[in-house]
DNA sequence: CCTCGTATCTGGACACTGTCCAGTTCGTAT
DNA sequence: ATACGAACTGGACAGTGTCCAGATACGAGG
């Protein structure tokens, strides 16, 4: 059947949206989305200036599929780094899952820029698969946090909005040159203890 | 003397840079910088496509020097707010720092994000009066974390580096939609008293 | 096997942008 | 009053996003 992955560069290139996702990517490690342009990208992807208008009607549905398939690398590194802590205390797993995090965002800047960007991915109601891939990162973010706070403490959700923010505080910051990379595993460590000893206070 | 502040609209503008700025933050208010077009700028100012030239070599710079003032603002709004908590408990003077972040950042999200962005405010070595802005900034929060987890707490690097994540990246996450308005306060407050808690467990 | 429809890709065109250039207007020091 | 220099103007050029019509190639139906 072979749906795609035909990969044979004719007149009719077979997988353009992957090629253009991988050009993408690869400007994407050199500048910002902001001035990442879409003839560049197709100039990459082999193709004339106007072939990526058949997959994405516009520029900034090329940048949301951009911004899921970040997310979904993002969540990956997450799923990752849990799955390599497995048998660990509650909140070494927590801290392996808040550097995965940071580590990646730190690593791919400007891919984890794209993610959060207002202008691209409407705040609200996600759109496409961006939905689901956040829910399923607060999923496992709220399973990690529930386990690290104790099912007695009352309030899991705002622990989990503390955690999540201050993950994602930190990357920006480090990303940003205000905080030093070296500062990164530390903070985490101590957003989770604080959060586990807070949740022990409480009961 | 009357140095600046002419204000006659004749050929030479007068004060063309605060004009720009002004006309510039209206733009922010209404879309995010990275569609921000200097010629629209210039037009709501009243002047040339080419005027803000003389001023601001580069789009970059204005985009900077935006930058530098949105900077000044998140500023001023932090020490007001901590001068109408003057006589206040610690973890309420930290409280009404961190409310004041995340409330300007919710409230300015894309002159927020001008303050951040890496491509505008390059990492490492700030310009211009930008560093001495972050450090009033830092020093503020300094102080009040300090204030917060008591001067015996060993390390209170840590501690500011924890608070500014997580109130920045509370700030983020709610102008991209993933944390309600609602959860603001409530989440700050959180952070204050697990870092206060923190810091009385290690005493 | 040939034909044909349709999805895919190409080139050209337009408005818009940032930026450089030469010219014009105005405040000011001599 | 005059000359100088700073502030501003208009025009030009390359690059961009986007729309349009035309060319190409794959797959189905005869």
């Amino acid at each position: 059947m072979l749906l795609v992955s035909r990969s044979n560069a004719s007149y009719h290139h077979g997988d353009l949206v992957a090629a253009l996702e991988q050009a993408a990517f690869e400007l994407l490690a050199e500048q910002g989305h902001a001035s990442l342009s879409l003839r560049e990208v197709a100039r990459r992807a082999g193709v004339s200036h106007n072939a990526p208008y058949h997959h994405f009607g516009d520029r900034s549905a090329l940048l949301h599929h951009l911004a899921e398939a970040a997310m979904s690398r993002l969540l990956a590194a997450q799923q990752a780094a849990l799955a390599r802590a497995e048998g660990a205390d509650a909140v070494e797993r927590a801290v392996a899952l808040g550097v995965a995090y940071t580590g990646w965002a730190v690593a791919n800047p400007n891919a984890f820029a794209v993610i959060f960007d207002p202008a691209v991915c409407v705040p609200g109601q996600p759109t496409g698969a961006m939905g689901p891939l956040i829910a399923e990162n607060e999923r496992i973010l709220a399973t990690t946090i529930k386990a690290l706070i104790g099912s007695d403490a009352g309030d899991g959700g705002i622990a989990s909005v503390v955690s999540w923010s201050s993950v994602h505080g930190l990357a920006q910051l480090v990303t940003a040159g205000h905080v030093p990379e070296s500062a990164l595993e530390p903070a985490v460590r101590a957003v989770m203890s604080a959060l586990a000893g807070s949740g022990h206070r409480a009961a």
